[in-house]
DNA sequence: CTGAAAGCGCTTACAG
DNA sequence: CTGAAAGCGCTTACAG
């Protein structure tokens, strides 16, 4: 008969545990069980003696062990792209309000925008048994999740949608949002209008292009191949990308940038240049006001994004919906003076 | 003799367990263990008939299990004040990066600048069995960790130190950041100073307003109660600190913001004023460069305050340290313009 | 190379 | 009002 298994190498000392308290109290475990958890059916004296043993003792219920128990974390997982974008941020604050008010605890990870890291980081998080997951999506196959999805992992997509599986979205409106925000350039007077744009791969920068095409189609434009560059979002590839734009003989008189970190490098561009080039954004951002001039934006709202895929995950964990759906936010054109620029040159 | 317990209502569905992978292979518990965990001792042959198991029935290891059976959680907590706030987002990825080197997964929660609620996430996490927290301390009185910390969770304080406990702390050069960002205006002619910021219970607060006053102590001027103003971020608040301190028979011909949310709001203020008004700002911005004019700042890294905190958590996890330490980095003065105006008035 | 038994710290479903 | 037994899904420490 093999040995009693020894307590594993713990790092947290040793944690008294609920058989320590009701040793100590000199009552059952279970009478420890119910005064931790606040049921009912114990004397005041009992409940007094348990809670001097907790105290003394320093216990704190392990969550852990009762997750095992009780089959639900209270958890839900966020994947994102990356936390220190400023797009993000409001998103998971939003995300963690709705989590709190369903008593859950929130986990984000960033994925870096690589699909490999997204997968990795979202099983982890089913591996831990998190009662629901909200993605933002790197990659363009979740059928990875199928399994867990079926094992009853409530899962929700935000701003993009899922790759080759049904599943919920919350995104914006990105093609129409690019295309009211291109639409308006082209009402200022601009024909030669360039789009520089997130890689093509991610649904957001297709949409937001495609929205950019539309306008110009609505037009009557033929839109030339240098108007429009799709990569990374990295300030030295945007650079180059605006600045080729802008010469030679035939420049355009206005750029549409596709998000947020693109429109932060171009309004850099456009401070070196020494004639003025119209600038509408998508997203809005700090201080647009403030500049000179104001960047007009088409803005979503990441804070309701966030939310409302939020609300319809806790819906899914209470079981109210059925057939995956799609939900999209409407966009707003904010004009502060950068995009009623008239065309020069 | 009760019945056997019925699973619980389970919202993962029935997820097959590592005893069904093993019925199905037809072999034991442990073997299926084995291969989960890439554990050797297991011969090809019975290797690949208990993936195809593990496939066929979607199995994945349920990490709950496993981390009440090993005792550590390869989890870290991180309690920041508020994710949506710019200062905390390439923090909390920067703590991510270094825990994903190491294999552990974080979880960060907002506290909102509550102590109250600060506590009650930090417990919470606490219950979780994260391995260690970190923390951006709302409260001054963080005796309630005394329990978890003798229990083995390793914690490390960041950006602002604990109150009255002995505890490792990873901060800015508050004080000295301040005084040379104030010294600075000094430098360019002014006197009367105003020191606009946060709450003076938060740390990071009152070591700035004390480097302002070291500075106009140094310089041999007198501090006028007027010319100070501390309380929340709100940017009615802030606004209306600003405008008090900018009307008035002696207005101030300078002001010192205390940090980035406060910047940003007496940007707004001053960019209405007739009259130039020198500003330098605590924690630098993005776009602070392209504001006309540029923004003077005394920055801080928050990256690397993340990045050593956290190095420094997962080195006392390690087991390597010893002694609570206190580890202050160096803010650097970035001159932009705004910082450089003469006085006026 | 393989597996049965015991246990991690809780909750469930009972019985008194 | 109270508590002993069984079990959640794994890993540990063995023995074959």
């Amino acid at each position: 008969m093999p040995e009693t298994a020894r307590r594993p190498e713990s790092r947290y000392g040793n944690r008294p545990t609920m058989k320590d308290v009701a040793a100590r109290a000199g009552v059952g475990l279970k009478t420890v069980s119910r005064v931790v958890n606040g049921e009912p059916g114990v004397t005041a004296d009992t409940e007094r003696r348990v809670q001097e043993a907790i105290e003394a003792l320093g216990f704190r219920r392990n969550d852990s062990a009762r997750v095992l128990r009780k089959g639900r974390t209270a958890s839900i997982g966020l994947v994102l792209e990356d936390l220190a974008d400023p797009f993000y941020g409001p998103l998971s604050r939003a995300v963690e309000e709705v989590a709190r008010a369903h008593g859950a605890l929130l986990i984000n990870g960033s994925s870096a925008e690589d699909p490999d890291r997204e997968q990795e980081l979202a099983l982890a998080l089913c591996a831990r048994r998190v009662d629901g997951l909200l993605i933002i999506p790197a990659g363009d196959d979740h059928r990875y999740l199928e399994p867990e999805i079926r094992a009853g992992v409530a899962t929700v997509f935000v701003d993009r949608p899922a790759g080759r599986i049904d599943a919920d979205v919350v995104l914006s409106d990105n093609h129409g949002g690019a295309r009211s925000g291109v639409a308006h350039l082209i009402a200022h007077g601009h024909r030669r209008i360039g789009f520089i744009g997130d890689m093509p791969r991610i649904h957001t920068a297709a949409e937001r292009l495609r929205g950019y095409r539309t306008a110009m189609e609505d037009a009557g434009i033929p839109v030339a191949d240098a108007w429009m560059s799709l990569g990374v979002t990295d300030p030295e590839r945007v650079r180059r990308a605006a600045e080729e734009m802008l010469s030679g003989p035939d420049p355009v008189t206005a750029i549409f940038a596709g998000n947020n970190r693109v429109t932060v490098t171009v309004v850099r561009v456009l401070a070196r240049l020494s004639r003025p080039v119209a600038l509408v954004g998508f997203d809005d951002f700090e201080l647009a006001d403030l500049l000179r001039p104001g960047v007009t934006v088409v803005a979503q709202d990441a804070g309701r994004l966030g939310r409302t895929a939020a609300d319809r995950l806790f819906r899914r964990l209470d079981g109210t919906l059925v057939a995956p759906e799609r939900i999209e936010l409407p966009t707003r054109l904010i004009t502060r003076g950068s995009g009623e620029l008239p065309p020069v040159g």
